[in-house]
RNA sequence: GCUGGCGUAGCUCAAUAGGUAGAGCAGCUGACUUGUAAUCAGCAGGUUGCGGGUUCAAUUCCUGUCGCCAGCUCCA
């Protein structure tokens, strides 16, 4: 057998037998290098450390310290959990498919007899364990894609055989450990014994390949670490993450509630929590202003008819509200381009009249499937902080720029890290190449300008026309999309929207659609779990609260209460007849930022003792030099 | 919408071989006049989400419906 010249990382060369795996090449090297390789690059492609090099090539050995190896591990784990099952319930489940994803792994099983709960998670746990303590090999073999559709078949894995019959491949991979035998691409892990950590979470329900008419297959969540540490580390952010949910802190705090009654995915709204709703919609009218938007405002319920025209009937139809009062019928409004186009319509415009930015604090209604509502996340009724800008092809470059840097400002403001995509033209979408063409540049080149990592979709922009996408995360760690920015090319068409250009002819403008925060609503939520429920002291609902120690300071505490409210500043009093702690404990529940702390001493001095929620005290200081205080704080914003 | 789980006092939770509900906190009343995360005592509080069924008897079993949770699908 002749040999092989293989080139390490850092430039060596090792000449080897042909057939020889990344593992003996290893094994040269040092044994505690070969026990810890886990996998191997090959040329960049992954294999198995056992699996045999055939000619010259570039090779790195994958430990656990790599970034690929984590992948490999828990989907290996995912083999083990497929395997205990297997062993646990034999021919009443169907094995399907067990990727990876971030801090674990899932596999989805086919069954008309068995339904898993939690409470079998023990079991299949321990038993799990045992084929770790086994320390099974696991072995890659690659067969005809014949004598694979007829192995598995006489397994009775039809899904198995589905997905190889959907292959267009000669030959398929299949990893063995034990009995135990799996369709997959690889690589994986070289024994069952180098499994050291897992949990399962969760057990719900996902259709096969994703789509909602295929069957429902039962997936069971888990997550997976390469040691214990890890892996109670993560339980512990998970549990840490469950305490600023912002449905838990939105009842603690007394923000808002749902009520059966009044319907699913409909917010009520509680004083402080509409509070904080006012503060921010009062920062949107500002910062919109500031940028040269005008603010317009739109009615709830439109005409039938004009919904026909805009296609929102043809496609949005099952998504809306609709009611019928002297015959006439009404849609209440999903969206608020509407009006937005009926303002543009009302005059003749000119070129000189460009760029228009109008902008609406619009409270859509929107039927949600019931089963996709989440707290203030995904709401049927909401409140956009909604921009159309109408500009000509030249100026949308510039508007879409002006836009990101909005999205920015604010973004920085709160102190949001987001994650931007941009999504291109999908197979069924209208306009022309050209205006695609402008527009998907246009909104690649502002991206390019803020210097942010951004991903590309090719192919999901909207039908009429591409999009950028901004999104935050919440505290369990589930992306929603805020901001959005859309270059729309139907609307001015079926609206017929023109402008009078410098050559005296009609144009027709371009519309970008656009939000920054989204939704008032889902913003909040992510919001409360963003700072934990400890908002910044210029959005707090309740920035300070007065606390008397005994009665003999009530009638001053009253007085300062009084300075304080008649200065703007949003403060409570505690007057009750309570201890001084039993009264703080309850405003640190409340997470208000200051607490003003009035005794003998500052009664006597005409000050207060400001205390923080964070257990600081400041100096004692006088009601006016607190209320400065105050306002220097939320200076930069209102 | 789909799959699975769940719905008990304002809140957090108890009560299973079916035998008409119990605790803490909050609330109310009284005492205590208190210095930075819970003072004590007493009182009151529920047609067990809602409708139907099985049963001598249903919080418990069945069924429908509304809502909530996890995920899938879909979207701000």
């Amino acid at each position: 057998m002749s040999d092989i010249r293989i080139e390490l990382p850092d430039g060596s060369v090792k000449e080897m037998a042909s057939g020889s795996a990344p593992y003996d090449v290893a094994m040269t090297i040092g044994e505690r290098l070969a026990q810890a390789s886990i996998a191997a690059k090959v040329d960049g492609d992954l294999v198995d450390v056992k699996s045999p090099l055939e000619k010259d090539c570039k090779l790195e050995l994958v430990t656990m310290k790599s970034d690929e190896a984590l992948d490999i591990y828990r989907h290996s784990t995912a083999h083990l959990m497929a395997h205990a099952v297997k062993d646990l319930y034999g021919d009443d489940v169907q094995v399907t498919i067990g990727p990876s994803i971030e801090n674990g792994f899932y596999y989805d099983f086919f069954s008309d007899k068995h339904t898993f709960s939690p409470e079998e998670f023990d079991t299949i746990e321990k038993r799990m364990k045992e084929i770790v303590s086994e320390n099974l090999p696991i072995e890659r073999e690659v067969l005809g894609r014949d004598e694979a559709i007829k192995l598995f078949k006489s397994m009775g894995e039809d899904y198995k055989v589905e997905l190889i019959e959907d292959l267009d491949e000669p030959t398929v991979s299949i990893y063995r450990q034990g009995d135990f035998a799996d369709l997959c691409r690889g690589p994986h892990l070289p024994s069952t014994g180098k499994i050291k950590a897992f949990k399962l979470t969760s057990v719900a329900g996902a259709y096969w390949r994703g789509d909602e008419k295929n069957a429902m297959l039962q997936r069971i969540y888990a997550t997976a670490f390469p040691d214990k540490k890890e892996l109670k580390k993560h339980l512990a952010r998970l549990e840490e993450a469950r305490k600023r949910d912002h449905r838990k802190l939105g009842k603690e705090l007394d923000l808002f509630s749902f009520s059966e009654e009044a319907g699913a995915g409909l917010v009520i709204w509680h004083p402080k929590g509409a509070m904080l709703r006012t503060l921010l919609e009062d920062f949107e009218r500002r910062e919109h202003q500031k940028r040269g938007y005008d603010i317009v405002m739109g009615p709830q319920i439109l005409k039938t008819d004009l919904w026909k025209t805009s296609g929102h009937y043809e496609n949005y139809r099952e998504n809306m509200y609709f009611t019928e009062v002297d015959e006439q019928g009404y849609g209440v409004k999903p969206m608020n381009c509407l009006a937005h186009m009926l303002i543009y319509k009302s005059q003749i415009r000119s070129y000189r009249d460009l760029p228009l930015r109008y902008f609406e604090l619009g409270t859509v209604h929107r039927h949600e499937k019931s089963g996709v509502l989440h707290g203030l996340l995904r709401v049927r009724g909401f409140t956009q902080d909604d921009a159309h800008i109408l500009c000509t092809p030249e100026q949308l470059d510039a508007e879409i720029k002006g836009v990101i840097d909005f999205v920015q400002d604010v973004m920085n403001i709160f102190g949001f890290e987001c994650g931007m995509e941009i999504s291109t033209r999908p197979e069924k979408s209208i306009g022309s190449d050209e205006d695609w063409d402008r527009a998907t540049k246009a909104l690649i080149s502002a991206l390019d300008d803020t210097k942010l990592p951004y991903e590309i979709n090719e192919g999901d922009g909207a039908f009429y026309g591409p999009k950028i996408d901004i999104k935050l995360k919440d505290c369990l760690d589930r992306e929603w999309q805020c901001a959005t920015i859309q270059c729309d090319f139907t609307l001015p068409e079926r609206f017929d929207l023109a402008y009078v250009g410098a050559d005296g002819e009609k144009h027709r403008p371009v519309m970008v659609h656009r939000v920054i925060l989204g939704s008032i609503e889902r913003f909040i939520g992510v919001l409360i779990e963003h700072f934990a429920g400890n908002f910044p002291l210029w959005i707090s609902p309740v920035q300070a609260i007065v606390v008397n120690v005994t009665d003999n300071q009530a009638e001053y505490s009253e007085s300062v209460f009084n300075q304080l409210r008649a200065a703007g500043i949003r403060v409570q009093k505690d007057l009750r007849n309570e201890k001084l702690g039993f009264k703080i404990r309850e405003a640190q529940m409340e997470k208000v930022p200051y607490m003003l702390v009035i005794g003998d001493k500052e009664m006597e001095d005409g000050t207060v003792a400001p205390r923080h929620r964070s257990g600081k005290n400041l100096d004692p200081m006088t009601v006016e030099q607190f209320i400065e205080f105050v306002k220097d704080e939320c200076s930069r914003y209102q």
